[in-house]
DNA sequence: TCTGGGGTCCTAGGACCC
DNA sequence: TCTGGGGTCCTAGGACCC
């Protein structure tokens, strides 16, 4: 917690349809042309749905999430087009379709995460495509007296590229431009980016004016800022909580901020507390660097079966790359699961806990097959297969010494450790050389003791660690 | 909008314990 | 024996996000 009187500058930095801005890096003859990316998606097929489109595909009906089927009658695909050929769609009317390369996706992302870490503090990341930075203490709220007073004298002040109105310029939003020019200069690809006192408020700021924007709303702004905008863009509010929110006759942030959140709290339980405060601009959460994930998980489609022999094949592979990946991040799962979604679209999940943690391909893939038989003889069209109670404490280490209780990263509420196995050399001989009880003690928590008699348990009853 | 894949967090009921 | 309250863990489902 910081002290309530001091205002925090958080940016929200969210990439324009990333996907396609990376293609077009690497392919600059796709340069205002209309493309779309598809994930589950070969040059060619009709199958997979849509994961980025570019403006000018947007500008067709094109929509993230799409399936390519339709996006195609929107967007003929140019491959099929042909001046000679009178059925064939017009090249002018026609884009390009492309499949998802995650992989080189994640080296332009890192490119970014370069700048944004040497831009900020604090760094969250959310996605390949987005990060909360804290830059409180980079720069501030204070008016820009001037060109020279940025500290940063690349950034000679162009008049206004910044939305809203021709207000006084902040330190805050030249900090902004400076990182936004740096994303684009270095890693090739543009971003928006929102300024704001909260998370929540820069989050909206990043979406306001995309794609390449820099929306700025200062301490002072914030209800003003959001009073007017569909509940739909605050973050947090989906669908579902949009109707109900509109069954009450709240249709605007605004709305919602002027609503008796003793009555939103009766319709929508905490969650409407919640979003009453962040329509407010109310929002104290901390910047906090990406934790560890919680599962793992794959999941995959099939045309709809009740083929037994499909399911289990499908299920087996679910099951060894799971399993693969957690090996790969050095992780152990206590809790195995599937997922089996019936037609039309019926969600069902199944999970079993082990007495401890483990890393054990074959476990996955028998716990999987056995709890896939409730399902037989149904119809389903996506199988999943997921871990979680997801153990990262060094297992060699934990079988060194009975080193067993000293976790740093469980919880993350406090500390908010995010390096992966590779980062925090210091930290491991910190507690390696002090009582390896001497950190969990230390908090009302009930994880240290608690965790320890489960260890032992888990320890005991498996002979694969290590 | 007949729906891809990878996640997070919350809720609710039941088991079990003291 | 049928009665309290408090707590945790587990599973299943739902809403939401990118």
């Amino acid at each position: 917690m910081r002290d309530a009187g001091s205002d925090r500058v958080v940016f929200h930095v969210d990439m324009d349809c990333f996907y396609a801005s990376c293609e077009r890096l690497r392919r600059p003859e796709l340069a205002g042309e209309p493309l779309v990316v598809g994930m589950g998606y070969e040059a060619g097929e009709t199958i997979g749905a849509v994961a980025t489109a570019s403006y000018e595909a947007r500008a067709f009906g094109v929509e993230s999430a799409m399936p390519i089927s339709e996006a195609l009658d929107l967007l003929p695909r140019r491959a099929d087009a042909d001046p000679d050929d009178p059925d064939a769609p017009d090249p002018e009317e026609a884009g390009r379709y492309l499949p998802v390369d995650l992989d080189y996706y994640k080296e332009v992302a890192s490119d970014v995460k370069s700048v944004l870490r040497d831009c900020a503090d604090t760094l969250r990341e959310v996605s390949v495509d987005e990060a909360y930075l804290d830059v409180t203490d980079r720069t501030a709220w204070d008016a820009a007296g001037g060109p020279t007073d940025s500290g940063d004298d690349t950034t000679d002040p162009p008049p206004s590229a910044a939305a809203g109105p021709a207000e006084v310029r902040t330190l805050a939003e030249g900090y902004a431009r400076h990182v936004k020019e740096r994303i684009e200069r270095e890693a090739g690809v543009p971003a928006s980016v929102g300024v704001a006192p909260n998370m929540s408020t820069a989050k909206v700021a990043s979406d306001a004016d995309k794609p390449d924007g820099l929306v700025v709303v200062p301490p002072g702004e914030v209800e003003s800022f959001l009073a007017p905008l569909p509940t739909a863009e605050i973050h947090g509010v989906g669908p579902v909580t949009e109707r109900t929110l509109a069954d009450l006759g709240i249709e605007t942030a605004g709305d919602l901020a002027a609503a008796d959140p003793d009555r939103l709290g009766d319709e929508l339980g905490d969650r409407g507390r919640e979003l009453y405060r962040r329509a407010r601009g109310e929002d104290d959460r901390e910047v906090t660097p990406t934790g560890l994930p919680k599962s793992l998980s794959r999941e995959s489609s099939l045309s709809a079966t009740a083929d037994e022999a499909a399911k289990r094949e499908t299920v087996r592979a679910l099951a060894a790359d799971v399993a693969r990946r957690a090996r790969e991040r050095g992780c152990l799962y206590r809790t195995i699961g599937i997922k089996a979604v019936e037609p039309p679209y019926e969600v069902n999940t199944r999970a079993r806990s082990l007495p401890g943690p483990v890393d054990d391909p074959d476990l996955v893939e028998s716990t999987a097959l056995d709890l896939l038989d409730e399902f037989a003889g149904d119809r389903v069209r996506k199988l999943g297969v997921r871990v979680s109670k997801l153990d990262f404490a060094e297992s060699d280490q934990a079988t060194l010494g009975g080193f067993d209780a000293a976790e740093g990263e469980e919880g993350g509420t406090a500390g908010g450790r995010s390096a992966p196995a590779a980062g925090d050399g210091g930290k491991l001989t910190d507690w390696v050389g002090g009582d390896p009880r001497a950190n969990d003690g230390d908090e009302p928590d009930e994880n240290g003791s608690r965790r320890t008699g489960e260890r032992g348990d888990g320890q005991a009853s498996l002979g694969d660690w290590a």
